[in-house]
DNA sequence: GCGAAGCTTCCGGTGAGTGGAAGAGTGGAC
DNA sequence: GTCCACTCTTCCACTCACCGGAAGCTTCGC
């Protein structure tokens, strides 16, 4: 469960790719030790491979001796075209649904069986959001994926349905319940879900269109669902919004 | 002038790394022939290297045979600590900011002699704004620029001083202007910029401090300077209340 | 159809990368 | 103070993976 390993003779190109590999969402600070093992190399080879990296700007080592993502990779990866059109567009819609609601808003696309976030707006609230902007989470567990998957191919449907790994008490672990309120949200054209990614956030979320298509999701955290009705409104006026700027833009 | 070149006999790695060096604001996509160049490397070895960048995922290519940053170095660059506090706590401020003036908000820190833009919330509005997150711009020419170098050492005054570019017919390129405008900035607790920086757009910006020390500045993007106290005053406001989360938190 | 520009593949020589082994720091237990 | 365990750093000779010139291949424009 080590990461990437590379196998020896891999090209030395790949070893160093490999060590930047060892970072993630969970592992932002690693020692040497922890980034040979989790990148499958012997210590004197990552030691002289991070020193490159390190001198480069890639990574940083922080006082406690762990190394970090480097500033230079923050710079370089603000560069990439990850949806810049479609964040760009709906960056003024999002201040708007958070000026209405108050709640922190979501802007994701669907990556394989994956939740991708692309932008947030975090609210003031103390309600817990474990996404942040370039994270994946599950498909089954978020608003926002329940409305990514209900649009998403039989293929990625089945293969997620195959298996719904628990998170809280409340994650919907059966198929069968999950497919009918897939079918739900293609039916009322908004998802929601309860307690069921982490305990204490609910969350609301729409389709953003473009023409028929299904682009992206739109969706908000929030502590219960009694509101669900007007929030719901809001953010399919916002994704129509938005939909309406991709089909023009 | 064209990037980073790499000498022959240079690591293997830096090599690599001097790829995604050729990346910048300016040179977002680029064709092999151009990344071969800037790097400073032989087209059959930047062929190589960039084919196992693109397999790994750190470039990838367009339908029309560019490459681009690719979505894995996005991923990767979000995990950098690049002042994450600073940017967690001014997030909320930024949009009460953008509620109550409708104009883009910027959040940045000093980088050496650049104004480096952490975070940012555009406005709706028509006016030019050139920063966008991960830019760095000349320190003379912005508000936020104007702010840092105001409170920057003696040292750094001195080497921006020394060099004014050009960037529009109102950029102050008169170092002795400069400095009593900088004066000018420590009295008045705020600086402002009327099109120096691109035309059409002028801009406010004040200092945050943490304690007694400036760590970085808060400012906005507007058509004009006509209601300068008034937007001077909310940005003042919103600075203070980071500053207070900063020593706090 | 031709030429030019840019991209891709090939392949033998060679020197840069490899990683075992040994040494140096660090901190915790007794 | 002494020991031990752990992590990091340096060294160096062998070898094999990288290098890049040359040649072939597309894809244009004319």
């Amino acid at each position: 469960m080590a990461g990437n390993t590379s196998a020896p003779g891999a090209s030395v190109t790949s070893r160093a790719l490999a060590l930047l590999g060892a970072f993630d969402e969970r592992h932002r600070r690693l020692t040497l030790t922890q980034l040979a093992e989790r990148a499958g190399l012997p210590l004197p080879t990552a030691h002289r491979l991070v020193g490159e990296l390190v001198a480069w700007g890639a990574l940083s080592r922080t006082d406690e001796g762990c190394y970090v993502v480097g500033r230079r990779l923050w710079d370089l990866g603000l560069l990439a075209p990850v949806q810049t059109g479609l964040r760009e567009l709906a960056s003024p819609y999002l201040h708007d649904l958070y000026g209405a609601t108050l709640a922190t808003v979501h802007l994701a696309v669907r990556d394989g069986t994956e939740v991708l976030y692309l932008d947030r707006l975090a609210g003031h609230t103390s309600v817990p959001v474990v996404s942040s902007v370039g994270s994946r989470l599950p498909l089954h567990a978020t608003g926002v994926g329940k409305v990514l998957l209900a649009h998403a191919p039989a293929e990625v449907q089945r293969s997620v349905l195959a298996e719904l790994p628990r998170l809280t008490a409340y994650t919907i672990t059966q198929p069968g319940l999950l497919r009918r309120q897939l079918a739900r949200v293609l039916r009322e054209d908004h998802a929601t879900t309860s307690e069921e990614m982490s305990l204490g956030a609910c969350s609301i979320a729409v389709p953003i269109r473009r023409g028929p298509e299904v682009v992206a999701a739109l969706g908000i955290v929030v502590p219960s669902l009694k509101d669900r009705a007007r929030l719901a409104g809001a953010l399919q006026v916002a994704a129509r919004g938005i939909g309406r700027s991709l089909g023009t833009g």
